[in-house]
DNA sequence: CTCCTCTTTTCCGTATGGTGGAAACCAAGT
DNA sequence: ACTTGGTTTCCACCATACGGAAAAGAGGAG
């Protein structure tokens, strides 16, 4: 842990604070307040306007925060909302399914795992939130592949002997005609799963809801229902993080 | 207007950026991508941490923006918000008082204007958006004053003969316990005004919403009615942005 | 359990980027 | 037209931020 010390962008964050306190500031205000020289506040700006963080207010020398801290905080909280939203809509197919669900997002190539739900007759304490997991051997990781989500791996490593290693086997258009991808113990031996695409404000697929069981209760004839049920699940957090089509 | 040259600064927006884009980073991803050492991305970012602007993700070594993003968006986005929902309400309020009606908020220790209405039968082509005014001279002001949004200034300027320049008269209890205030050619020779509070999602309030006009139209035996209905304006503002009490 | 690989984190000498100061420029008020 | 106070520009200097070396840590393979 370092002691945050770089002088210029400590007092640039400082004087977005204080912006954010005032609503807008001259820049002798700006320098008196911080104790640095009129010009050494003048030039902070600057860069943060450059930056986008901030903007001139109407009258000259006067500043207020600008619009690119309203797109960054956008990006901050889609998670943190995505997170939120997406837990009560995981509880009810927990208890409808019947198993864990879980919500991934696409992150460095990988399916990780956001959200989790533990089913009622879950046997493995596994805690997926936090791991990320390979998206060819996945059913998130599949459906954020064939969304266009995440790119497709160089390497398709093999886990168990039904793990598809060849890409073109995937299935990822029939996953986007049907709308919802399974695996078959191809992550683990006697683990199934079927997960179903979320989208984000603008349409674009940014995570995607699963379900996922042993085998033997998640049968390959069960995939079909559950399949639906987790589409409308993946519906619902849609509409709930900003969806609207 | 400056070229934004404050190379630490630059750096530090620019890792804001990234991780907006890819939700987490890891410090080499970052210094790889930045074109500097990873000694400096690290140091960048501890600073970007010391500020709240990042955090570090559960597993180590991977950083995310910080929830310190959301609160300077809070702030940005709280003015564009009141500006925005007001207008709607701004709009029958002028119809229904049939007088101009203005959005003041603090500023400075001034009452400054931020949004604007024109009345049906409004004779001035003034436009007051972005001009400070005196906050015991106007309506708008005494409000803020009122409600504590604004501290009382050290010295009463006179603008007219019916100024009120002596702090212990504005009335400022009165106008709390009735929830408006009212100027009478206070400001300027034959014009009036009648404003209400408007609260913020925590109760306190951030902005003032008046109507003005011409005293023969809007007479003193006139100021009780249109007060009632500038409140009523205010709290459905309140509401607008966040106030639920 | 050991070794390897890669990343994170720390430390430090150096040079360059950021500083304060002076001054030019600008806007508002009298 | 002048004054006042703030904004903005320019520049020499030095203190801070840099890159590099190395220590520490984590994860994976054998």
């Amino acid at each position: 842990m370092s002691n945050g010390s770089v002088q210029s962008v400590d007092r640039a964050i400082a004087i977005l604070e204080i912006l954010a306190r005032e609503g807008a500031s001259r820049v002798t205000d700006l320098a008196a307040e911080l104790d640095v020289h009129k010009s050494t506040a003048f030039r902070l700006l600057g860069a943060l306007e450059q930056g986008g963080l901030v903007e001139q207010s109407g009258d000259r020398g006067r500043y207020r925060l600008g619009f690119g801290v309203v797109r960054l905080a956008g990006a901050a909280t889609a998670q943190l909302d995505l997170a939120k939203e997406s837990r009560a809509v995981c509880l009810r197919l927990a208890g409808e399914v019947g198993e864990t669900v879980n919500v991934a997002v696409p992150q460095d190539g990988h399916a990780v795992n956001v959200s989790q739900v533990r089913g009622p007759s879950a046997i493995s304490g596994h805690n997926w939130v936090g791991q990320r997991t390979p998206a060819h051997a996945t059913s998130s990781g599949k459906v954020l592949l064939a969304f266009g989500a995440l790119p497709l791996p160089e390497a398709l490593d093999r886990f168990t002997p039904l793990t598809i290693t060849d890409a073109r086997l995937l299935g990822l258009e029939e996953i986007r005609r049907r709308g919802w991808a399974f695996t078959v113990e191809e992550l683990e031996l006697g683990l199934n799963a079927v997960a179903a695409p979320v989208r984000g404000s603008d349409g674009a697929v940014v995570a995607a809801v699963s379900a996922s069981g042993p085998s033997y209760r998640l049968t390959p004839q069960r995939l079909p229902e559950v399949g639906e049920i987790m589409t409308a699940g993946a519906r619902e957090i849609s509409q709930r993080i900003g969806y609207y089509r």
